[in-house]
DNA sequence: CAACAATGATCAGTATACCCCTTAATTTGC
DNA sequence: GCAAATTAAGGGGTATACTGATCATTGTTG
C-alpha cells in the first residue's frame, strides 16, 4: 500500500470515473488519519500527565482570563457544546478550573483557570510544541506554508458544515 | 471573521517563542476541525441513509473480497481494532455485512459484504465523492496537489504514532 | 512435544463529538 | 408589559477511538 503514497494525483477538475477509488486518493480519510496521528503524538509527548489535546486547548483558551462562559469556550476551541461541558467538566474535577455563575446572566456559567491549571499549561506548552513540530517535520517550509493556508482556506469556507463552527481568534 | 484567517505564518524554523500561540497557528487543531468539517459534509451527504464515513470507507474496502478479518480490515481503514469490531459489529446488525470464523485460523472472523451492502456503496459513493469536493473546493488545483503530498508525507512518517504501544510491526 | 510467544477477538472503561429534548433565564416584538 | 423567541445548561442517547485486560488459538523453540 505504501508503495504509491506519495504520488502523482487527477486533478480535482477532472471528470475521472476512478476519482477517490483508493482510500489514500480520498483528503477526508487522509485528515481522519492525520487527526489521529495528531493525537497520537500529542498523548505520546504528555505521557503520564492525563491530559487530551482537546483539554489542553480548552485551557489554553482560558489562560487568556477573559469572561467566558461553557458556550463561548466551545465556540472559540470549536467543538459541540455538549463536548465542552463535558470537557470543562472533567477539568473542574481535577481542580485545572472553576465554575461559577454570572452575575449578569444567571444562565451562564463563567469557567477560570486555576493556579493548578496555569501551571500544567507552563509544562505541557513545550510538548505540545513538540507534537506539532513532529507532525509536520516531514514538511519544506513551502509545503507548511501551503498546507497551513490550504487548512484555513477550507476549515473558513466550509466553518458551518458541522455544529461547531470555530469561532474568531482568542 | 474572515479578515486575518489566511495570513502569513511564521517559519517552521523560526524559534520565535508566540510559535503556535494562536489555536489557528497549530497544525494539529486546524486538522482537527478539518476533520469535524468533513464528517459534517458527509453526514449531510448522506442525509437519511444512516451511514458514517468510517462504516463507509470499511464498507469500500469489503468490497474488494478479499479474504479479510476484522484487524486487516481495522488496520487498512486505519481505526483501532476494538472501533473496527465495533463499526463491523454494526454493519452485520444492520444487514450490510456478514461474518464467519475462518477454517485456516480458528481465531480469526472474515467479514464479507451482502448484496444490500454492496447496493449502499453504489448508492453513497457519489454523495462522498460530493463532501470530498465541497471540502476541497476552496483550493486551487496546485494547492490540491501539494496538499494531498503534505497529508501522505505525515502520514506515512508518522504512520506508528496513532496506536502508540500497541504490537503494530515491531 | 511441551513451554512459550504471538495473534485475533472480546470486554470493560474513558474521552470526544455529536444528536434530540427539556428547563430556566433573558431578550425581543408587538 | 407580556407573550414569543432565543439562549445557556443539562440529561439521555449513539458512534468513534483508544487503553488495558483476558481468553482461545496458533506458531515457535528449546
Amino acid at each position: 500500500m505504501k508503495n504509491n503514497v506519495v504520488s502523482e494525483q487527477p486533478s480535482i477538475e477532472s471528470a475521472n470515473p476512478q476519482k477517490y477509488a483508493d482510500l489514500w486518493d480520498r483528503p477526508g480519510y487522509l485528515v481522519r488519519r492525520l487527526h489521529q496521528i495528531h493525537i497520537g503524538l500529542f498523548t505520546q509527548a504528555c505521557e503520564g500527565l492525563d491530559l487530551t489535546a482537546v483539554q489542553f486547548a480548552v485551557l489554553s483558551v482560558l489562560c487568556s482570563d477573559a469572561e467566558m462562559d461553557q458556550l463561548s469556550i466551545s465556540k472559540i476551541v470549536g467543538i459541540d457544546r455538549t463536548s465542552g461541558a463535558d470537557v470543562i467538566k472533567r477539568l473542574v474535577n481535577r481542580g485545572l478550573a472553576s465554575r461559577e455563575r454570572s452575575k449578569q446572566d444567571r444562565r451562564a456559567l463563567i469557567v477560570h483557570i486555576t493556579e493548578a491549571g496555569r501551571r500544567l499549561v507552563r509544562e505541557v506548552q513545550p510538548l505540545m510544541e513538540d507534537a506539532q513540530d513532529r507532525m509536520v517535520s516531514p514538511l519544506t517550509p513551502e509545503e507548511y506554508k501551503v498546507f497551513m493556508r490550504a487548512l484555513r482556506k477550507m476549515i473558513d469556507a466550509n466553518n458551518d458544515a458541522s455544529r461547531a463552527p470555530m469561532s474568531q481568534r482568542i
